[in-house]
DNA sequence: CGCGGTGTTGACAACAGTCAATTACTGTGG
DNA sequence: CCACAGTAATTGACTGTTGTCAACACCGCG
């Protein structure tokens, strides 16, 4: 599990991250590499309402897909957002505030610990990293409008379509998507926490999609069969041309 | 508009933001201070997708409401966050970014530059005020959170009431709101755009809740009739009560 | 008085949740 | 190799919710 590949898998991570937008120091880079040595392994859970989740220290995972979910009081759930590779769980400020919501792996997860990268924010030490830390904080609150978006305004197979190009994006980022596909291995229990939906909706729009060939999701696999067609039923905007960039 | 009475009320409010959470120093009460005589003003808009929004520079509200919004290329728009007097409007980071979303005046509308609010954050001058900051920065994101579990899993009228309480508090914390009621100028037209329902379907929702003798809108106020039971059918928790305070 | 914006209502169609049963997939032990 | 159990996916029938369309009421204003 910690073998030497899987640290250069953890680099391969952190670097496509953190260099998108930038040269980073010799310092920087070494800040990164030692990061990449503390990995840790969180179990997965079903259920996972129920379930232990994440402790507090702010940690970006490496490998895996986790959620952050709130529990209602009658028994459904809410999934805020997906966290997948590169992301960050848990806020990063140092408040001890309240988050209102929890985070759980929704596979096995492995995280390595993000205070230090929290830390650049504070000192002049690591100007690039801390861009890049502001600019992925940044961008998580923009998936969070989309998924505002999404749950007020489109259709059952919109939504589904966004959220899959969401993801398409996301993990392409980190060099973790094909051309028009990616591995996805979320039950469609999951799929409707995100989405709002029944599980059995979930189901009956991916059919849907796949009648009208647009996608298709199999043996944990995600197929964007036409992009153009999925990009409009889901009013898709690629976040490279958000305006303002 | 701007009389002294107007800037007393503006203090009003910028002082019972910033020191909610604890002591300002005599230089941050200045600086709030001097905030307050910039006030700006924004004319109301109806149809506001189409109308001017609030140009770049970070400003806070200190009269009227706006909203944070997400025009769609079928015409319809959600609205991803009502801000109220005493909020952010626009991103405090000064990252040239995509925000993604617009921000449009529902009300008569009056701000003040929060530049100097937001550079409190890069030096430690004034960690008083940066700490308020931080924490109202955080308040947005679990505001968000509540968006979308409004949006994901509440019935048309736990969503309205969610909407309602949440209204209700955030009033409440700069002194705009009386016990069980305030002052909310919205059209069913724009909380349609908040809650994700058709003009007709919030419509319908407020003729339930009033049947149900919960709540009452009209003449511009909401009145929480039973707040027990509205919190109840919300599932509503006071931020005062969420985990870690 | 007419007008535009807003709120309200009813009829109808489309969408989405629930329940319950069936099928497919996976890993396990014999 | 098969049987088995447990999980996940799928389907149909039915019900309840929500959107759409269209009409009408109400109000402030010129």
């Amino acid at each position: 599990m910690h073998s030497a590949d899987d640290q250069t898998g953890h680099l391969h991570i952190l670097i496509s991250r953190f260099s998108a937008d930038g040269m980073l120091s010799h310092a920087e880079d070494n800040l990164l590499r030692s990061l990449a040595k503390v990995s840790r392994y969180h179990p997965p859970r079903r259920d996972f309402y129920v379930a232990e989740t994440i402790p507090p220290p702010p940690r970006m995972i490496v490998t895996g897909w986790a959620a952050q979910y709130r529990q209602l009081a009658n028994g459904q759930r809410q999934i805020i957002s997906l966290r997948l590779p590169g992301d960050f769980i848990l806020p990063l400020n140092r408040l001890r505030l309240p988050s209102s919501c929890a985070v759980a792996p929704l596979s096995e997860l492995e995280t390595v610990d993000a205070q230090p990268l929290a830390d650049t924010l504070a000192g002049p030490a690591h100007p690039a990293l801390a861009h890049a830390v502001r600019s992925m904080m940044h961008l998580d609150s923009v998936l969070l409008y989309d998924q505002v978006v999404r749950l007020g305004r489109q259709s059952a197979c919109g939504r589904f379509a966004h959220l899959m190009l969401e993801l398409h994006e996301r993990l392409g980022r980190v060099g973790l998507a094909e051309e028009g596909s990616f591995a996805m291995s979320l039950t469609q229990d999951v799929l409707a926490d995100v989405l709002g939906f029944s599980v059995v909706h979930v189901n009956r729009t991916i059919q849907q999609l796949r009648r009208d060939r647009l996608l298709d999701v199999r043996h944990g696999m995600v197929l964007l069969l036409q992009r153009e067609r999925l990009q409009e039923l889901a009013g898709w905007t690629p976040a490279a041309k958000l305006p303002g960039h």
